[in-house]
DNA sequence: CGGATTTGGTTTATTATTTGAACCATTGGT
DNA sequence: ACCAATGGTTCAAATAATAAACCAAATCCG
């Protein structure tokens, strides 16, 4: 692992639970010699990537992470454009819909609208990480996404945060090997009690998923009808996103749209 | 300079007029040596802070930046708390405000409102960098920030922008010391041709200015009056932001202020 | 209190990674 | 068919990153 990635993966541990951490922290999380993180942090704050409370010494993300993000969504509005539909379709199923990103092994939030009105509703954040073992959305990126990350993601120990988180590998093969068949990915509670998620891919320009948007259900209100309902919504999106983010849906895929239609 | 720094500098030189940037651009623009550029291209895109366009092969700023952004948003709502008065700021003088901060020898924007509703307008791009030396922002910042920024700023040649730009390091130096003096910075067509800014800077947490709020106006509807007006309106905007930053104007500074009210 | 522990930070020789010149492959132009 | 330009790769040489030991301050705790 070369220098730049040990520096930017330090970068990940923030989340909206964490977002000021010191350096003893940094090298809990990180395993890293304490004075290794202690420059890779200075270096990163000179850049202004973090930013030094100089009361309590910790830090936090800085401020260039803003301009950089404005650019971004200027001149790839990727979010914007993944933002819209995925509004659309919360409207339509009148749940909680969340798109994510493949990034490393974990599945970064992209943007999420609750078009639930009333009632029971599911928390959602965009600034936290999500596993890619245990979710809905991980299931997909890793059922249709580039085949390394399901290796890694088996490498490591598969943690759990419900009875039913699969941690199991060939728990985990087998609902990979399921979304692959059905061409959507279902969790049902392995993440969030409580929480059943349906997801479906998309994809950005190869063939490769990267990324997927998931509908998160209160348990109680799914059921077959509805988990197929919220799939044939699914496959819209997802064409519509693919082919926004000027990407396709591949043939392969294609063939489980067409079953149902 | 460190690796990383080297590595993250790559980013800068992103803009809105530059979103995508091929290798051999990286290399003029860095100084670096190609491999040496694309080996820190590689380690950020392989941790999303860059994407590669598949056909071009040329780079574009990653999604990854997208999930910190919302984290530091979340977290350590800058921006909000200052968008907030910048829009209040920019309603009250029926002009053009933005706030930047500092980022190593430049002013990086943090955002904007414009408050003017017909006739001439001042355009501005959040998503570029702005020079010191050139910009009423700029101005503030060597003036009241950080002082080995005024050094590094003069130590480099001073790029010309208009007729009016001070590319004499006495000039400039002039200039910051009358923005010391009155307690605001003036730009008049330094930076932009028929653009003049006035500007006061804000203190987040050290006696050292972070970063600034300008006022651009069209050369035309400028004079005294306005000028005194508009520093005027600064100090209190600058106040209140300073305060709601976690920080606090500067006793030193509260007297330019006290002169006037 | 006073000693022990924890935290942030620095220094140092040792080590390993980064570096850059030269090289290759592909594309686009003429 | 050639040349120029771009993206990318290789490998010895040089530089920069590393980790153990050390220091200072703050905090815990009996």
């Amino acid at each position: 692992m070369g220098t730049i990635t040990k520096a930017l993966n330090l970068l990940n541990y923030f989340s909206e639970t964490a977002p000021e951490l010191g350096l003893m922290e940094f090298k809990k999380l990180s395993g890293q010699d304490k004075a290794t993180v202690h420059r890779h942090l200075t270096e990163l704050t000179a850049n202004g990537f973090l930013e030094q409370n100089p009361e309590t010494r910790k830090y936090r993300l800085g401020a260039a992470i803003l301009r950089l993000s404005a650019v971004r969504e200027r001149t790839f509005p990727a979010r914007r454009i993944v933002a819209h539909w995925v509004k659309e379709l919360a409207c339509q199923v009148e749940e909680l819909v969340h798109a994510s990103l493949i990034q490393g092994s974990r599945m970064s939030s992209l943007c999420f609208h609750d078009g639930r009105v009333g009632g029971t509703r599911v928390y959602f954040s965009e600034a936290d990480m999500l596993p890619m073992h245990a979710t809905a959305s991980g299931l997909s990126a890793l059922a249709f996404g580039p085949p390394d990350i399901l290796k890694k993601v088996l490498a490591r120990k598969l943690e759990s945060y419900t009875e039913y988180t699969p941690t199991d590998p060939q728990a985990l093969l087998a609902k990979v090997e399921e979304a692959r068949r059905k061409g959507y990915a279902v969790s049902n509670q392995t993440y969030e009690r409580e929480v059943c998620s349906v997801s479906a891919p998309f994809f950005e320009n190869s063939a490769k998923a990267s990324g997927a948007i998931s509908v998160a259900i209160p348990a109680t209100r799914i059921d077959e009808t509805k988990i197929n309902e919220v799939a044939r919504h699914l496959w819209q999106i997802s064409d519509a996103v693919s082919d926004q983010l000027g990407g396709a849906v591949p043939q392969e895929f294609r063939q489980h749209m067409a079953r149902v239609s």
